[in-house]
RNA sequence: GUGGGUGUAGCUCAGUUUGGUAGAGCACUUGGUUGUGGCCCAGGUGGCCGUGGGUUCAAGUCCCAUCACUCACCCCA
């Protein structure tokens, strides 16, 4: 048997049905905020996610599917979405119409890890991303949008953390502070971090053995070293915020994995998911565009982890499953030859229709409606053609009532239509 | 890449200690009830016991290897 590739999945029919239903109401919710959809290919360049993730990251390092197409061009399926979208902004120059460019696009992203629960080597992100606005209102707004996404989804045990990473600017006076500080503490870090205080100091304020912890629990803030600009920006990210009554709190330790962040930079963490408590990251990028070759624009955007949201959302019972209107039980050739136009017709004019070919015993078929669920059941037999009436039964009432097969289909299908009442 | 746990029917799992006929519940199917679902009762279908090798008269069970799943490290969404 061939089976599936380590990491991917399937998603099956009853789960599906909750993934359409979280994407409308993305698609409802993001559209409503002035967003329009891009689609995007899954596989660019590969330098592409060289410069805009970050050489030195572990997923340019060692994550990435990349592999020569048959020409020798180094291509790679996309780990993440925006370095996309940006490309896109920029080779289309959308920023010409309109320098501000709201964005959103769902889709699988790949990435070659170890996968354990909440992590799939292809997993589905929703993104939403903004150009051309530096002011920090639309900050607050996009964690506000992101908050309400999440209530909607009836997703409960989920905390927003903000932090600021800073500018250019200020950024190399705050690392020189917290180089200082780790050439001090040196004795009491683990081996990944020793490394990484030479070469990423900032990831080290991420990391989650307990020695760091403890070693990190005075480290510098890099709210302290702001620049003025970014400390009022800052200021008003969160003063917005709390108008807008969005709880969230300030998480100095909450650095983002992907070097083109700036700024704001934010995370939906839950506590439902084991050792991966990130169901959406995000944050501002203002240099991004420009590294890229394009103009100078600010960004900010997010992703949402689209297999994280669905295993912790409360909605997995909630009746999104695909039922049948009608179910046709016919019984004997003819009467099934019959009823499979009618099948559809009825399809046709909207009404879910499923129906048996099998030519099975009544019995056998009112168990197979039952086990589809049913709203009803429309049996047609011998009986029933002789007399030119079918019966239409309500499964849940038991009802059963007559409907004459006389008149043209048309009037069969405005009779049962009629017959449904709500 | 490193560690722990687990692989037996479509699903959830017994059976492995101490080698000796392949099991249960659910699901599916047929009938009890001539053409009416859910409950009940009786029957039936369904397994290379993850895969490959080894030990043995005999392996689901012991040994070796390998693959997969899973959780954790790491990293992130």
């Amino acid at each position: 048997m061939i089976q599936l590739i380590r990491g991917f999945k399937d998603i099956l029919p009853g789960e599906s049905e909750l993934w359409q239903h979280i994407e409308t109401v993305a698609r409802n919710l993001f559209e409503d905020f002035g967003f329009s959809e891009i689609r995007l290919p899954i596989l660019e360049r590969t330098e592409l996610f060289k410069r805009s993730i970050g050489i030195d990251t572990d997923i340019v390092e060692k994550e990435m599917y990349t592999f020569p197409d048959r020409k020798g061009d180094l291509i790679t399926l996309r780990p993440e979405a925006t370095a996309s979208v940006v490309r896109s902004y920029i080779q289309h120059k959308l920023y010409a119409a309109d320098p501000v460019q709201k964005l959103y696009t769902i889709g699988p992203m790949f990435r070659r890890e170890r996968p354990q629960k909440g992590r799939y080597r292809q997993f589905y992100q929703i993104n939403a991303e903004v150009f051309g606005v530096d002011s920090p209102l639309m900050d607050a707004q996009m964690i506000f949008m992101l908050t309400a996404f999440f209530s909607r989804l009836c997703v409960t045990d989920v905390t927003a953390h903000i932090n600021s990473l800073g500018c250019p600017e200020c950024r190399p006076d705050f690392k020189a502070a917290l180089s200082d500080l780790l050439k001090s503490k040196k004795d009491q870090l683990c081996e990944n971090c020793t490394r990484r205080s030479k070469k990423n100091p900032l990831r080290v304020l991420d990391c989650k053995a307990t020695s760091c912890r403890e070693a990190m629990a005075d480290a510098p803030s890099i709210i302290d070293y702001l620049c003025p600009d970014c400390a009022s920006h800052f200021e008003t990210v969160k003063a917005t915020l709390e108008k807008q009554n969005v709880p969230f709190i300030i998480n100095k330790q909450l650095v983002r994995g992907l070097d083109y962040y700036t700024r704001t930079t934010f995370e939906i963490q839950t506590g439902s998911l084991g050792a991966q408590n990130a169901v959406a990251g995000g944050g501002r990028y203002d240099g991004l565009v420009k590294a890229l070759g394009g103009p100078e624009q600010p960004a900010i955007g997010f992703a949402i982890g689209f297999d994280r949201l669905v295993e912790i959302t409360d909605l997995k019972d909630a009746g999104l499953e695909n039922r049948p209107d009608i179910f046709i039980a016919a019984l004997g050739e003819q009467s099934i030859s019959a009823a499979s136009t009618w099948a559809g017709d009825l399809s046709l004019s909207g009404i879910k229709t499923e129906m048996d070919m099998s030519g099975r015993s009544l019995k056998s078929l009112m168990k197979r409606a039952d086990r589809l669920n049913a709203r009803h059941v429309l049996i047609v037999g011998e009986n029933e053609i002789k007399e030119g009436a079918v019966t239409l039964r309500n499964m849940e009432t038991k009802e059963q009532l007559s409907i004459s097969i006389k008149g043209p289909i048309d009037d069969l299908v405005t009779n049962i239509k009629e017959k449904f009442g709500s």
